[in-house]
DNA sequence: GTCTATATAACGATAGAC
DNA sequence: GTCTATCGTTATATAGAC
């Protein structure tokens, strides 16, 4: 894992992926949410599909193309969310935006904080064109425009407590539906009495 | 990095440690908050005192030592500010633990959020006797003894919140008294209008 | 306390057979 | 698409000299 090239500009491709491909990519993306990507080889890899690391090696080159492959997975669904979110008028497309990415968190809750957090794709992302422009957006929504530092603390501590709370230990026992609708009353209170 | 040993139990000590262990911890600190622990080896360590791996071995026996070496420091300064929260009364414990524990996730925004989210230490934790009594007592304070789905997700995503953003590239510009004012005011609107 | 040197295992990655 | 076998590198960890 250590590269410079300049990844993909623009938007989001969908990638079309052979079932062996999404095999590897279901797998890793399990793992990855386990253990984080570094402490996730190839060989765990392999295992967890029943296959061996050549097996592994003939869907993607390397392991970062694995990484990739899975970022993009949920990297488009947050595109489709901004999407419909900015669809939207004035203060509804917040509300659409806060409402579909706490779906998303809650349905993706085992790796989430992963995507959020592991120091590899943080990496990854900071030279990853199509990103970069997805998170301005999303950010954009999220403050309305806005850059003073309380906008950007409300903004940083909203995005950072949707992702990680769905994995926190005290809310491991909640079912789906609860977690969200509860999130979402958290949220909105953030949001209903600005700085 | 795999066993399974139990750890000390009961509460934390404060282990005394030579000018060449602290130099150890210092350096693996700054290594864990950029690329995690698992992203980190002895060698990178080793590199960063300028020394080699044969003597950051002589200091700590195993990697895991020195995850727990560097945990204690963190996890005793939490200690301590859970110590003064307990002893105030009411809703004041609430508000005093807030505060210190937003003074110390800014000034530790390097490292804070992979004590929080790195994956090996995730799981250290989990059979970390001490931590996890830490954590009970954090989450008596925060929740005030309540323990229904609301207090719990609300506990989380501030928890999360304090946690993760931080190091959130939104507020990477921002000087820590900045910070740390805007979040303890993000923060009490949390609490200021409960469930 | 730090060094050189080494043991042993696992890592990412590739070649070539089936 | 998967296998066996292997390459070169790096990982954790240790022995013994200074």
């Amino acid at each position: 894992m250590s590269s410079a090239a300049p990844l993909e500009v623009g938007r989001l491709g969908a990638v079309p992926r052979t079932a062996a491909q999404t095999r590897v990519i279901t797998a890793a993306l399990d793992l990855f949410g386990q253990h984080g990507v570094s402490g996730t080889s190839l060989q765990m890899i392999a295992d967890a599909m029943g296959v061996t690391k050549a097996a592994v090696y003939h869907q993607f080159k390397t392991k970062e193309e694995i990484v990739i492959a899975v970022l993009e997975v949920d990297l488009m669904r947050l595109e489709s969310a901004l999407d419909a979110a900015e669809a939207e008028q004035g203060p509804r497309a917040r509300e659409v935006l806060l409402t579909l990415v706490i779906d998303l968190a809650v349905q993706r809750r085992r790796i989430v904080s992963a995507l959020q957090q592991d120091p590899v794709i943080i990496r990854l992302f900071a030279r990853h064109k199509p990103f970069l422009a997805l998170m301005d957006r999303l950010f954009a929504v999220l403050t309305d425009g806005e850059s003073s530092a309380g906008v950007r603390v409300r903004a940083a501590m909203i995005s950072a407590a949707i992702g990680g709370a769905v994995t926190h230990p005290l809310v491991m026992g909640l079912d789906d539906e609860t977690l969200r609708t509860q999130m979402l009353h958290v949220t909105r209170q953030l949001f209903e009495r600005p700085a």
